[in-house]
DNA sequence: ATCACTTACGGGTGACGTAAAAATC
DNA sequence: GATTTTTACGTCACCCGTAAGTGAT
């Protein structure tokens, strides 16, 4: 058996050419390269070079050799990337969401109840998110209905409330007790454009109103030096309150939404400390 | 670099389901296994093993290494296999011939001249050899004309002459001088099925005559127990004679055969030896 | 004189085997 | 009690680096 380190050595030798600097690139001594390349040639028996005092060339067993090495080398070097996937697919946990509150709600509590390198998160359309849940690529999603299934595990967890945001000018800035949709449709709004399943619910209850799309990068400061309502919730609220603002909830039933955290059955395990940690807040 | 030792180790662990077992066939001790596995967990920083007091069993990550394991000591077998093969063309040679009498008259000389462990002789058309030779299927050729070609070298080395051999008994035994094909047109002979460019020799000058023709291994004790005539030659008279026989030579100029051994320029230097040895004989 | 490869020599890492312990069946 | 894995420990192989040697340019 020839091990990989001699590989290595002599698919470097034949990359440059001569010892000395394959020498310097492998971090090894020179006369550490010479003796390699004669174990590479007793192991096999067959002279691979062309050894003249100063100078060692590969011969056609030489060139033959390394084009096979490559491939054995190759084999290893994808084996390792293979493995650091599969180690880094370890670490990574995939949210699913319908719409992005719990992540606001629960986002701290990923890293910590778990060896996370990474989390991945995506809003979309509650019957893809329980097909990905079944074919595992979503570790946990958040949905907006009860699902039966028997390898799945489906709990209420979340209420998420949603208000209305008003500069204290507005006409309805003095309804404290809360509004019906009806009571401003028709009203233009800054809105985040990532709020998942809150804009079927907006558009059908604003059907004259206009909205203006923005990412939440943008979103609060925008808001903040403008005359146009918004929408918050409950969930985004505390990061959201300006004083020069007033905050109204939404009456209608179509206003609360109801969040249901599911995942496979056979991941309870692993998901423990963090379901522990939600359920309980 | 995880080692092919390791991966070798971790294969047949898999293969066997336990160390201890693994061990043995290994020609390693147990806990050397023990080590290398927990070398190579280490190595990867991936847990690859449900380790339990006397159980070790491959989880879902180690399952993954051995597939890509296998492919790479697979990759290392075949380099080896390779290698093996060429190290193998490097010490066969071939021989081709027009018709077997350069074999039976220099054969012993090819494996003292080289370290030969193959030689590889067949008898074709004259053509099909100097093609052969011109692509580098032959090594050495012997034909029965002179070819001049820029690559080739091509010498007269040989001369084979045909030899009547008939039972004591027969009617032109008396013929010490020698006798000319017309002479014995009609008689059936016992003949070689390996004779090459001599076939139509006789085929030409003996029209009217039979030919059985027997396998070399058979054709002694078939000739021997027999009144039929047969033939022999220079070459391989040493070998065939028998008291209960007469040899006449053939007058007929076509009677004596020529051979010519050629080879590429390119190999002169490999071929010196042997070159020497039959040339002077 | 410099460069490139090889040989010689001493040192340290690490892979090995033996022995013993721990745990399961 | 037998089997299997793991830990402990001492030994030895072998791979390495330094230094010196040999030719070639």
């Amino acid at each position: 058996m020839i091990e990989l380190y001699l590989l290595e050595y002599l698919v470097k030798f034949h990359e440059l050419g001569n010892l000395t600097k394959a020498s310097e690139q492998l971090y090894v001594s020179q006369p550490s390269l010479t003796r390699s390349m004669q174990k590479i040639e007793n192991e096999l028996g067959i002279e691979l070079f062309n050894h003249t005092k100063n100078k060692i060339t590969f011969n056609e067993a030489g060139e033959l050799l390394v084009k096979y090495a490559q491939n054995v080398l190759k084999a290893h070097d994808l084996m390792i990337e293979k493995m650091h996937d599969y180690k880094n697919s370890l670490s990574t946990i995939s949210i699913g969401l319908v719409a992005p509150g719990p992540i606001f709600k629960y986002g701290n509590f990923l890293y910590t109840s778990f060896n996370l390198k990474n989390v991945i998160t995506s809003i979309k359309k509650e019957e893809e998110l329980i097909e990905e849940l079944l074919n595992e690529k979503q570790t946990i999603i958040f949905i907006n209905h009860l699902f039966d299934d028997k390898n799945i595990v489906c709990k209420k967890c979340l209420e998420e409330k949603l208000f209305l945001s008003v500069p204290k000018s507005h006409f309805v800035a003095g309804m404290k007790n809360g509004i019906y949709f009806k009571d401003i449709d028709g009203q233009s709004f800054l809105m985040s454009n990532q709020i998942g399943s809150w804009e079927n619910i907006v558009q059908k209850h604003l059907p004259n109103s206009k909205f203006f799309l923005e990412n939440n990068d943008n979103l609060k400061e925008l808001v903040n030096s403008s005359i146009i309502p918004s929408f918050v919730t409950n969930i985004t609220m505390n990061n959201r309150l300006s004083d020069e603002r007033i905050y109204l909830p939404f009456l209608d039933e179509d206003a609360t939404m109801p969040f249901y955290i599911a995942y496979l059955k056979k991941n309870e395990s692993k998901l423990e400390n963090f379901l522990k940690t939600i359920l309980n807040y």
